[in-house]
DNA sequence: TTCCTTCCTGAACACTGTTCAGGTTAGTAT
DNA sequence: ATACTAACCTGAACAGTGTTCAGGAAGGAA
């Protein structure tokens, strides 16, 4: 099989998948050219470097996002639209650490804030997007944490169960959405 | 100089020290070694693998934290507390990537979740830890992105200095601290 | 058929963390 | 002073990493 060429898209797609497979720490240039069964300089062809590369993969991460629909107040939406970009992480090994770390460095991800902060409805927009942006680093700390558990615990580290992660997350963003309320007088 | 020998110690100052002069990228255990007059092999002595030594240094910044004198209230108190680990972050160099990359590996920094959560006086337990991971994660996501802006800064990318970070950071705390007074009726 | 763009090879460069057998130094005990 | 033991380090190597570069082959258009 893959006796053709490829392009872009290709590259990108195989990357996903062995992100999937081996997670981050084991996604090298060299085994994804293996996987393509091309020389890692080939690579090199379709994308300047690793780091464009991954912000590409966090891009098509943070893209997974699915779309909510309407709930009854802007709030609800909002932490909805949060839930979402929870579960957009979480349906790619290693999927926080990606997004963090391409965030950190400017080049992508800024699509999860400006769509959390469109379902801000205040009128203070800098205090929109400081909410936002404080919603996107809380998902992203929350969802790493348990994506490193995971793995811990599928290496057989002992872990205390006793700790819900999910629960802890919705916790966070009420405490935002209510101060965001009382804030705006809602 | 540097003619006699060294302990863990003395690894980790020389750790520090490199990292605020190359940056976590270009802290390598050659060039800290080289930094000891020392073979690579040596550092191996005192830690058994880079990782740990790093947690070291996690754990170091962490401790840089200056204890608050107790405010009026005690969502005072919280919001400094959170504002002394932000200058802790800020006080070394990637400071913030550092205690992120170990808090999620769950080696250290817990530290400055428990330190946190002592100062929020509710009965809830439950929903203080929650409130002060919350608080943990959005003060390392706000510097991790702060010190990225600043290095990037310094290599002469344009950058729009229109957004204040530290003002963003506590619009942010203010939220989960009002929040916080509200679903405890204080 | 010529030409040009797209995609890839093969080999190398300059690194990285880590291991290991063996040596040296320092301090303690006899 | 001598023997012993723990602390610390050397030197060399292993297996891997991202990246570069000159050149070659495949595909479509003129």
């Amino acid at each position: 099989m893959s006796a053709s060429r490829y392009h872009k898209s290709d590259v990108l797609e195989a990357a996903l998948k062995l992100l999937d497979e081996l997670g981050l720490p084991d996604l090298t240039m060299r085994k994804l050219a293996a996987a393509l069964d091309v020389q890692p300089s080939a690579l090199y062809w379709h994308y300047p470097n690793k780091q464009s590369l991954l912000a590409e993969v966090s891009n098509t991460i943070v893209a997974f996002m699915k779309p909510v629909q309407n709930a009854a107040t802007w709030q609800e939406t909002v932490k909805l639209k949060a839930l979402s970009f929870r579960d957009a992480l979480l349906a790619f090994r290693d999927g926080a650490e990606v997004v963090s770390s391409t965030l950190a460095l400017g080049l992508g991800a800024t699509a999860a804030i400006e769509r959390i902060e469109s379902a801000i409805e205040i009128e203070d927009r800098t205090l929109a997007t400081s909410a936002a942006e404080s919603i996107v680093f809380l998902v992203l700390g929350n969802v790493w944490h348990e994506q490193q558990r995971m793995q811990a615990n599928s290496l057989g580290v002992v872990d205390n169960l006793s700790f819900d992660a999910s629960s802890s997350l919705e916790i966070g963003l009420d405490l935002i959405l209510s101060g965001l309320s009382q804030k705006v007088g809602a």
